[in-house]
RNA sequence: GGCGGUGUAGCUCAGUCGGUCAGAGCAUACGGCUCAUAUCCGUAGUGUCCGGGGUUCGAAGCCCUGCACCGCCA
């Protein structure tokens, strides 16, 4: 059996899962249910790292140590990925005994091995952040955060002789196309390395840092957190001999993004190299998450928190918007604006509409139970299944390869093609004439059929509406137990078998919903904008003929109208200071006729009369000529 | 300062070896349908392919140069 492993990088515990977290994170847990729906054994790790001089900081400020500060933090990123339908077979932690024991095991036998030494380092040393800074970290040749200037000082420390393994690295990736990619990280990492390497300080001393693993060989030092937190890879798995790691090293897949290209690029592969067993498969690595800067506040805006996302969109709906947006390896940029877009058009009204009529079709034609096909196969249906062939081909083809956007343009093009199947093969016309019948049968089960693929290929993407879609198509096996091979096969739909129709799968999210949505985010002022047809016909405008007009006593501006509009309706209208009430009477006017009904003045309104005002002048709206009482206004 | 990337329709982006390459989706306008979530289908556009020069029978793609943005390194 095949073998498929997956990880995201550890996140570090100084900040909050963000949109970038559940990105990376979402990427392999598409690629995990990709490969188990292709009869993989599969691997799927993440977790939390958890060392270091930065978290000892971030403790501080939150008032706790550190690693109380670090079990907070580690949860939130444990608790959040299962609400994202992540579903991943690890979650681990550089805290773990385990993964700690690991640590010093490598540490010890790449010691042994004479590839670690002893050695002093001169640097510019801040003695208020107790740490080095390199010259360009610094800001005016002082430290950033102290505003003072660092002091030259010497520190002895550990090395890890990285530089001799330079050349290796540089053939090997020559030699291995896939090893680190899109070839763009690859092209940078082989540029770096033009270079000489230098060796890595793998150490800090104890006086400096006490939050890390200490050295097995020296514990005056504590581990380096890269060179910690890299080995969580192997040591997730059992290394150097649990059965995992016997099975799943070395056909990983690492996902991280393109800010810590360095380390996994270099670092890790160097490190395994020294420890002596084969290096990971591929590295691949994705761009950033850009948010449109000006329409959140900058405070509180710069962040994207999934899960505030995931109640109003919809978690699949989510999860499609990261991985058809970004083109992996690029940067992409994220609102909420093209979140609807997508949602509206690809998920509401191509996807969920598609499987709504042809549901409804199946339903009202053939009583809810999958018909046969009928007829011999005509041009269109080969067409259409030569889609979801395709959609198929491609998706196996990309989704190895990270091309998660094409895989889903091509499901949509076989999403696009079924739904112009069925307004060409014109069901309900067939319908009418009872001769048609065998060829009706044929056109709902082709349908069917294009749904059942489509199901099938978004499984890893959107997993609960697959699952949705194959239940409601009449599937009865377990998710888990369904095959791309076996499965999205045409025609594999059992004859008879009954379909429910169920909810909508993806509402369309209206314009007013976002209106309000986006009013409640950023408090913005009202702009006059983008009133959808569909709104302004919720407004009832009706022309109504003036009976009767009298001055509300003790009001300066309101009039009490009596309209006839069909209906005779009292009306109050804010209009007093620029007509009399006799000069009114038998006017035509044109009123909001379902507005709430309100008291002003003691006096029932039911209804708002339209004028148009500029500052000075207010003139009523009438018809250019009089037309008759309840004429609608649109 | 060195190296690299990007720049194509209102927006987001495809465009392999130089030859139906002026494209897709969204948005817009108009038309059709009524099974469907006011959905779907069809038609219609709009371009200094960042500017300038060059190579070529032919350049969005190659070369030189300028500009803008981005990344890595120093």
């Amino acid at each position: 059996m095949k073998r498929f492993y997956v990880t995201t990088p550890i996140y570090y515990v100084n900040a909050e899962p963000h949109i970038g977290h559940a990105y990376t994170t979402i990427v392999s847990d598409v690629l995990n249910r990709f490969h188990k729906l292709l009869g993989y054994r599969t691997f799927f790790l993440t977790g939390t790292d958890e060392h270091g001089d930065k978290i000892v900081q971030a403790a501080q400020e939150a008032g706790m140590d550190p690693k109380s500060y670090a079990d907070h933090i580690s949860a939130l990123f444990r608790e959040t990925w299962p609400k994202l339908d992540i579903a991943n077979d690890c979650f681990i932690r550089t805290t773990d005994p385990g993964h700690m024991r690991v640590v010093q095991h490598i540490l010890q036998k790449v010691h042994d091995s004479g590839d670690i030494y002893f050695s002093t380092y001169k640097g510019l040393y801040c003695v208020g952040c107790e740490r080095f800074y390199t010259e360009r970290e610094l800001v005016d040749g002082k430290c950033p955060d102290h505003d003072r200037e660092p002091v030259e000082r010497e520190e002895a420390n550990y090395f890890f002789r990285m530089s001799k393994y330079q050349d290796w690295l540089i053939g090997h990736i020559e030699s291995n196309p896939h090893f680190i990619r899109p070839e763009r990280y690859r092209n940078e990492v082989l540029s770096f390395l033009k270079e000489p390497l230098e060796d890595l300080c793998i150490s800090r001393p104890r006086e400096r840092l006490d939050w890390g693993i200490p050295l097995p060989f020296d514990d005056r030092y504590v581990t380096y957190v890269w060179f910690d937190a890299l080995i969580n890879y192997v040591s997730a798995i059992g290394y150097p001999d649990g059965p995992l790691f016997r099975e799943f090293w070395p056909c990983v897949q690492h996902i991280i993004a393109k800010d810590i290209l360095k380390p996994h690029g270099i670092y890790w592969p160097t490190m395994i190299r020294a420890a002596g067993f084969e290096p990971y498969q591929s590295l691949n690595v994705h761009g950033y998450w850009k948010i449109n800067e000006g329409k959140m506040s900058k405070s509180k805006g710069a962040v994207v928190r999934p899960l505030d996302l995931v109640p109003r969109y919809g978690l699949d709906a989510f999860r499609y918007f990261l991985m058809r947006e970004m083109v992996f390896g690029l940067d992409a940029n994220f609102s909420e604006e093209a979140l609807v877009q997508r949602i509206n058009s690809d998920l509401a009204n191509d996807l969920g509409n598609l499987f709504s009529r042809t549901l409804a079709m199946t339903a009202r034609y053939f009583g809810g139970r999958i018909p046969p096909f009928g007829s011999e196969a005509e041009a269109m249906d080969r067409e259409l299944e030569a889609h979801a062939r395709q959609a198929l081909q491609t998706a196996m083809e990309e989704i190895p390869r990270l091309g998660f956007h094409k895989a889903l343009i091509s499901i949509w093009e076989c999403i696009n093609a079924a739904n112009k199947y069925i307004d060409h093969a014109a069901p309900w016309n067939l319908a009418k004439d009872p001769a048609c019948e065998e060829r009706l049968r044929t056109v709902i089960r082709c349908a069917l059929e294009a749904n059942r693929t489509v199901a099938l290929l978004i499984a890893p993407f959107m997993p609960s509406t697959a699952r949705k879609m194959l239940e409601r198509l009449g599937g009865a096996k377990p998710m888990d137990a369904y095959r791309l091979d076996e499965d999205a096969v045409w025609g594999s739909l059992p004859d008879g078998t009954p379909v429910s129709k169920g909810e909508a799968l993806f509402p369309r999210i209206e314009q007013a919903v976002k209106e309000k949505e986006k009013g409640e985010i950023s408090a913005k002022p009202p702009e006059v904008e983008g009133v959808t047809i569909e709104s302004f016909q919720k407004i009832d405008l009706r022309v109504g003929v003036v009976k009767e007009a009298e001055k509300i006593p003790k009001s300066n501006k309101l009039l009490r109208l009596v309209v006839d509009m069909g209906e005779e309706r009292q009306v109050v209208a804010g209009i007093g200071r620029h007509y009399a009430p006799e000069e009114l009477v038998g006017k035509q006017v044109v009123l909001v006729a379902n507005l709430q009904p309100a008291k002003l003045m003691g006096v029932e309104s039911h209804g708002m009369v339209l004028a148009a005002h500029d500052g000075k002048a207010l003139r009523i709206v009438s018809p250019e000529e009089p037309v008759s009482p309840g004429a609608r206004v649109s």
